[in-house]
DNA sequence: TTCCAGGAGCTAG
DNA sequence: CTAGCTCATGGA
């Protein structure tokens, strides 16, 4: 087991993990235990660093995005002088967009159409615990995510009873399109729009998921995901006389350029953290 | 009971 | 291309 040390200021494990952006984590005592495909990084904060624990040093590194200066980040989000991303961008400037494996992304985005958060978590750990392989770490026994291939050998039946609802069909089909030949390493050279047409080519992927999937999947920051919550905002605290979720998000994007996933991600999950609150 | 959640597919017009 | 309807599920 290896450890990396990283400075708090501009990385809170707990607002990084908790802010809407991956679902499998678990908060143990002192810190979280972090799954990624078949890998476990146990994360804590120590006085003012973040300790990452893990066998996979590089990997994790890469995950948590730790070659960005997440302070300029921060910066940049604090220039554009609009009064609400101020006060979310310092209430969660350490937030990091982690950069999450493409294929478990894509079905954990289309698991999260019309759902919400907790019931997507519950729904990801038992498909997890039913199709993925056990790990051991730290002395209990964690599930790694099922890949394609093994989720393509199960029906719509099996799907539901796990309580996927009417995203059964969806899984059967992009599991098996995925088993038979995608290939995510290409789809990672694509720039950003040509990208999001290749994911909208998926049944049961969107405008919403599509962003989603690029921006955690394959690090494309200037997609702006519109989901309910971004929706309220952008009528409460915007100039919000657009309608269409998709010209909102152009709105934003045009506004935010290549920092659209990052601003975006403060807004959501100060816009959460406040109604939640309530 | 109705409404809502990190929406998307399908059909009519 | 857009507007409206429908799609499971469980918590509030």
């Amino acid at each position: 087991m290896q450890k990396i040390i990283v400075d708090n200021e501009f990385f809170n494990i707990k607002d990084t993990l908790e802010c809407g952006q991956v679902f499998r984590f678990f908060s143990e005592e002192n810190g979280y235990v972090v799954i990624s495909t078949d890998k476990c990084a146990f994360v804590y904060e120590d006085g003012d660093k973040t300790v990452i624990e893990s066998d996979y040093p590089d990997y994790f590194h890469n995950y948590f995005d730790l070659d960005r200066d997440y302070k300029e980040v921060f910066l940049k989000a604090q220039s554009y002088g609009v009064e609400v991303l101020n006060l979310a961008s310092n209430i969660g400037k350490g937030i990091r967009i982690l950069n999450q494996d493409p294929e478990e992304t894509l079905f954990s985005f289309i698991i999260s159409q019309n759902n919400n958060i907790p019931r997507i978590k519950v729904t990801i750990e038992k498909l997890c615990k039913e199709l993925g392989n056990p790990i051991e770490f730290k002395g209990k026994t964690y599930y790694g995510f099922p890949k394609a291939e093994r989720l393509s050998l199960k029906d719509c039946g099996f799907y539901k009873a796990l309580g996927f609802g009417y995203r059964d069909k969806f899984m059967v089909d992009v599991s098996s399109k995925v088993y038979k030949g995608v290939d995510f390493k290409e789809l990672k050279k694509l720039p950003y729009k040509e990208l999001k047409k290749a994911l909208l080519e998926f049944n049961g992927v969107g405008p919403k998921v599509a962003d989603c999937v690029s921006l955690f999947g394959f690090g494309k920051t200037e997609g702006f995901p519109v989901d309910t919550w971004i929706e309220k905002l952008y009528k409460e605290n915007f100039d919000g006389k657009l309608l269409d979720r998709n010209k909102i998000a152009d709105f934003f994007t045009e506004k935010f350029g290549n920092y659209s996933g990052y601003v975006q991600q403060y807004l959501f999950y100060y816009k959460r953290s406040i109604e939640e609150k309530r």
